[in-house]
DNA sequence: CCTTATATAGACCGTTCTATCTAAATATGA
DNA sequence: TCATATTTAGATAGAACGGTCTATATAAGG
């Protein structure tokens, strides 16, 4: 069956929200790049504001889906690494201009409090599970650890719209074993 | 004397920039804020492009005036950790809400080739000073520290915002801690 | 003093923006 | 078949957008 109007939107908007910007991707834009007339897309989304959260929230939806995904199979005390390869993944196949979320809270800030809080609470979520993936193998006696690989994850993100994914997953991955092999070696 | 018109313009439109977004400023926004009557700021700049490219070049400028004050006084050996350090502080003190240059990239990826451009060159330069640094140091017979170095950094500057300067600073240095260590126990 | 540059005030242009409305067409399902 | 949603087409609203224009005023420097 085809995608629903209101999933060809969804996917649509995600699409140029992500590579154009939310303020510079006008309604009569999405329409037209959805192949739908103006009043289907605000019979299923209340004001550009729902469509952009709807959106965000779809797109988190999926991230976290494919990181849990990655850590449920993990073999014991390896779960952070499965994590970061995870992450590593997403970027390389959905995340080469940077990340939605960054650009929602620097476009909205402003402007949205909800969609800010939004973009924010995302950020929180990936934190939240890289300490569920840190607890698991064992590794929350170093503290902060799992923020200091959400350091590097960010930067990881950031980067990968620079330096391409090949180079940016790599250094990544350096960084995140410098950290992980100092934590063992503190308790071996 | 006070600021010239131009300075004022360019001050309010890179708060106002850095704040809003750049699409979501619009130019009557900047010169009521500056005090200005809108001709007098196609008198200065061309264009609003032109104008954000100003505010862009401008805020590199003394972003990486920053940098190099604190790198050329630091005693030998040190010069990577005093840039580590004075990226933190430029954080601190301007870039609490994200990075400009990140900001820019992702609005105008697909909107104004220059722009994007130049944001990413802003990006290539942080990175190149680092070069510098850790060679400076005799740190660069360890390929690709400097890349390490910069994808921690990118981290931190999106981490600021998110978890507070205290926080994101301190698991920074943590990180930065960790790599240096590594470094100079495979070559003591 | 007089010239030249800079700033002001405000009208104006065409375009785009988000959002709403109505009326006709088209599916969908009982 | 008939009733109910959904979608389409297109007009319309009011505001904001970037940018230009003219005419007046205000400094600053020679």
């Amino acid at each position: 069956m085809p995608a629903s109007k209101r999933d060809q939107l969804l996917a649509t908007a995600e699409r140029l929200f992500y590579e154009q910007g939310f303020h510079a991707t006008g309604i009569d834009r999405i329409v037209a790049a959805a192949g739908v007339v103006r009043m289907t897309l605000y019979n299923h989304f209340a004001s550009k504001e729902a469509l952009v959260a709807a959106v965000l929230q779809a797109r988190h939806a999926r991230f976290i889906a494919s990181l849990e995904a990655a850590t449920a199979k993990a073999p014991p005390g390896h779960a952070t690494e499965a994590l970061v390869d995870a992450h590593g993944r997403w970027l390389e196949l959905h995340s080469r201009h940077g990340c939605i979320m960054a650009k929602a809270m620097g476009e909205f800030a402003e402007h949205s409090a909800e969609l800010h809080a939004l973009a924010a609470a995302a950020k929180a979520d990936l934190l939240a599970r890289i300490e569920a993936a840190v607890a698991r193998d064992g590794l929350d006696h170093e503290d902060g650890l799992a923020r200091r690989l959400f350091v590097v994850l960010e930067g990881s993100n950031t980067t990968v719209a620079l330096l391409g994914p090949q180079t940016a997953l790599s250094d990544t991955r350096g960084v995140i074993d410098a950290l992980l092999a100092a934590v063992r070696s503190r308790h071996p």
